[in-house]
DNA sequence: CTCCTGTATTTTGTATACATTCTATGATAT
DNA sequence: ATATCATAGAATGTATACAAAATACAGGAG
């Protein structure tokens, strides 16, 4: 277990929370590994609390999915096996593909306009070679298309889809030969939205995630 | 607040799963109704525990949508809109067609011979007149489909947003002459998967969810 | 009469103590 | 040597006590 763990004291949300946010950064980081145990006693001394805010920080991580518990067992952070990550990313291009659709549909100049500036910002990104920046940016771009979907449950949902694939999108991003590619899918979903040419959109979107799952297994059995 | 909780002490889960197992019964039975505030002290007196487990079900309950927290100000049940509702509907109609999608590809005989006997006993359930009992057996039906999709998180998904709308659910079989209808399009479903034939499948399982919002809105709007 | 303010009460947040369950270790019997 | 059981330690489960915040209400000022 990491020994970095420390509370951001941001003093007026509640510590549950605060140990909350603290504990996803570790796990989404790699400083907790999957399957590492989480102890409630260990935590809380090693983050100057009692027990009971990392009890339920526990059960608002297990709400994300990145940690699991068996009764009286205690939790662990979740792993994710090749398969999970397939499930995963099955479920991802349905709703991204359901999202860009809405965006589609709901789509004005105002939003238009936002997207090619989210656009135009990614692109900068891949050029500065900052990796941490060019997932943030192309992270912004597909939020301004969740946003212009209007369905708030769906943008819950597909943030924690990507969450869960946190560790492993940082690391495909290293490969910069993929950037091309990228830049390519978002500037035809840029156009296709711009003409409001649904189909064409959808299964952009479609291959952009079917890439993603591409490059990540490749990560994962490099990793072997 | 209903005086009806009772805990079904059945002794071998910790208290923090029987307190929600009882507290997600309330809730999707209407006794505790959208809005109503879940105070820690009142629940945990008439249930006879203490305010850690309460609490803890709590936020087990936000992880399926069925409360939402402010902080230091409590839970209450989480009301439902009729936007939410066809969020939740437009979610459920991606995922109802990936699911069947999935089903469809890894459809075998023994499946097939599954949902035969679901279908049917479906049917019975519908002549029967018993609404708990039709509920129950169309819930089996689609069961049998989830688990042929081989996909456990996608399965989690579509429970959860079933949850969900459960009330309504409930309200709309009460009418029996959406029968006929549900029963021919199982009928339909389990024929395009009999023929592995993918694309009407989805389309069908589709025109199925359309349905149910249509249904929904109805009883949504004869309610006010 | 209305609005503000201060206080009492209620409710949530956190820590801690005690109870129960699990797990690892080692001794004993086969 | 292996298997089984007993026991000690450690971890989770639950209750309770205390702290802090939010709320409700009453009294007084304007």
């Amino acid at each position: 277990m990491t020994d970095k763990l420390e509370l951001n004291m941001n003093a007026f949300l509640p510590l549950r929370d605060v140990v909350f946010h603290t504990l996803r950064e570790a796990i989404l980081k790699g400083e907790l590994k999957p399957g590492e145990r989480l102890m409630e006693l260990q935590l809380a001394s090693k983050l100057g609390v009692s027990r009971t805010p990392i009890r339920e920080a526990i059960r608002m991580l297990e709400l994300e999915g990145l940690a699991v518990t068996f009764p009286r067992k205690g939790a662990e952070v979740a792993k994710m096996t090749e398969k999970d990550m397939e499930d995963v990313l099955q479920i991802r291009r349905a709703l991204d593909e359901l999202a860009v659709g809405l965006a589609c549909d709901n789509m004005t100049e105002e939003k238009l306009e936002q997207l090619y500036k989210a656009m135009i910002r990614f692109e900068e990104s891949t050029r500065s070679g900052d990796v941490k920046q060019t997932a943030q940016t192309d992270m912004e771009f597909h939020e301004v298309i969740y946003q212009a979907a209007d369905n708030p449950k769906l943008v819950n949902m597909l943030n924690n889809l990507r969450e869960q694939m946190y560790r492993y999108r940082v690391e495909y991003l290293k490969n910069d030969d993929v950037y091309p590619r990228l830049i390519e899918e978002h500037q035809k979903i840029y156009e296709g939205l711009k003409q409001k040419d649904k189909e064409t959109v959808v299964e952009i979107v479609g291959y952009h995630v079917v890439n993603q799952e591409i490059m990540v297994k490749n990560i994962i059995h490099k990793q072997e």
